[in-house]
RNA sequence: GGACGGGUUCCCGAGUGGCCAAAGGGAGCAGACUGUAAAUCUGCCAGCUCCGCUUUCGGUGGUUCGAAUCCACCCCCGUCCA
């Protein structure tokens, strides 16, 4: 089935040694110049097990916080909190690590304010592994209200307007700040349906503010990711990737996918990556999070996803079930007095209905958001132990067949 | 009993001769949401044989080429006065 992109690598892969050799060496010398930072003993990456018929790997992620197993999904607390949830609660749905948001930190209250709190994890009470989003998003989804130049970008807050300039280093600073386990390197988010020649000028940005975040960063305690960029081109995915890895010493993020390109499109980016990602360190591809692209991910050999999804749903209403998507607002849960989900066991599906959570969503309730929020995460961080515990039993390939023909799949 | 004010499509509420199947809310019904400017946004919301037609603006009758809008009577509702 994937016959037609795998007859493609042995050109792709000529491009990727023609890049490396006449654009990347570049890079590839500036960062083997570079002193490397050397991985503090608090953190460790290791693969347990893998799954002979795909990408697909299990291993364990060690942070100053915490042990985390993958491959993993990562709910995101944009603003130092997953939305409408306490930290108890995400921890009860099995979470094992959080994202939070430089950009949103720095407007409100201000990276300063975190840092005299004693960082992130105790302002907000979360004492697991937390990651931190570098703003990159933010110069992709604020596209009106930033200006990008080679130093960096210039935001008009999207709170007051008032300006303000983020370059890599100051990003970087602002995340040391808030000093989460895991920091993202400053990137550019191309749209989807840049044409080749502005995804490519994106992408070289890209690497070169990386460069500048991997020399900036000097606080041994925080693991920065590289974000491969390269939009849906293969030729620049590949560059971009290669290039990357140069400065990946923890680990590596795969951004600027599921920003509205067909799914069969960031498959196919995977798929072309796959087999030239590092091994000894985790891939995270960045904003993923709905179950099939879950799946779809871990089998070509990604370990770490986020995404808002599972939260902004129940915000508005849907949940994701082992029967497939349950929209509770709809009419004909009026009167459905059975569970969210018959086969959870998260305190939502034991002890509230479809009536009532239609309900609490029809009425504007705040509990409402929150259960299907608290529900929706336990789905996912349970979806991934059961993907988890397929390819140590060696059954992932059955796993998956099984998954994409049921009603998980598609919703 | 008298004086005003009012009865509009599920609800509230605009509309005071043609541009009105009738603004705008709400409710209802559905859809979207992927590193969160999102408890947000979008669509539908009289009926049909749906580029047109039919039935609607308390009721009945009338004026007019044409009425939710004007007139007459009637029925309700509200406020105030007796």
């Amino acid at each position: 089935m994937r016959s037609g992109i795998n007859t493609g690598f042995s050109v792709l892969e000529t491009l990727v040694y023609f890049y490396e050799r006449k654009l990347g060496k570049e890079f590839r010398q500036q960062a083997d110049s570079k002193q490397k930072v050397t991985m503090d003993t608090q953190f460790s990456f290791k693969t347990t097990h893998y799954c002979s018929a795909s990408g697909a790997r299990t291993g364990e992620l060690t942070t100053p916080h915490g042990i985390i197993q993958t491959p993993v999904f990562m709910p995101v607390g944009t603003c130092a909190t997953v939305k409408s949830l306490t930290p108890q609660d995400v921890e009860e749905t099995g979470a094992q690590i959080l994202l939070s948001n430089t950009y949103h930190l720095y407007m409100r209250p201000g990276h300063e304010i975190v840092k005299k709190a004693g960082g992130l994890h105790k302002f907000m009470g979360w004492n697991k592994p937390i990651l931190t989003d570098s703003g990159g998003f933010q110069v992709f989804s604020l596209s009106d209200l930033r200006k990008i130049t080679e130093d960096g970008v210039a935001f008009s807050s999207h709170i007051d307007g008032s300006k303000h300039m983020f370059t890599p280093e100051y990003a970087i600073e602002i995340e040391n700040a808030l000093g989460a386990d895991i920091i993202m390197a400053f990137d550019e988010c191309s749209a989807y349906g840049a044409d080749h020649n502005y995804a490519h000028s994106a992408m070289k940005r890209t690497l070169s503010w990386l460069e500048r975040c991997y020399n900036y960063h000097k606080n041994e305690k925080q693991m920065l990711f590289p974000i491969v960029q390269g939009n849906v081109y293969k030729d620049l995915r590949l560059y971009s990737l290669s290039a990357s890895k140069e400065f990946a010493k923890c680990g590596i993020a795969v951004g600027g996918l599921s920003v509205g390109e067909p799914k069969e499109q960031m498959y196919e980016m995977l798929t072309v990556m796959q087999p030239h990602y590092p091994e000894n360190m985790p891939r995270y591809l960045m904003g993923v999070g709905s179950p099939d692209c879950l799946v779809e991910g871990v089998k070509r050999g990604i370990d770490m996803f986020d995404c808002v999804i599972p939260t902004r749903i129940a915000r508005n209403g849907t949940a994701y079930t082992t029967q497939g998507k349950v929209v509770v607002r709809n009419g004909i849960y009026k009167e459905d007095f059975t569970p969210l989900d018959p086969l959870c066991d998260c305190y939502c599906c034991r002890n509230f209905t479809k009536a009532y959570l239609r309900h609490l969503i029809n009425t504007d309730e705040i509990l409402g958001g929150r259960l299907l929020s608290y529900h929706n995460i336990y789905y996912l961080t349970h979806l991934m132990g059961r993907i988890r515990a397929a390819i140590n039993a060696d059954r992932f390939e059955e796993f998956y067949k099984s998954f994409i023909t049921s009603p998980e799949y598609k919703q």
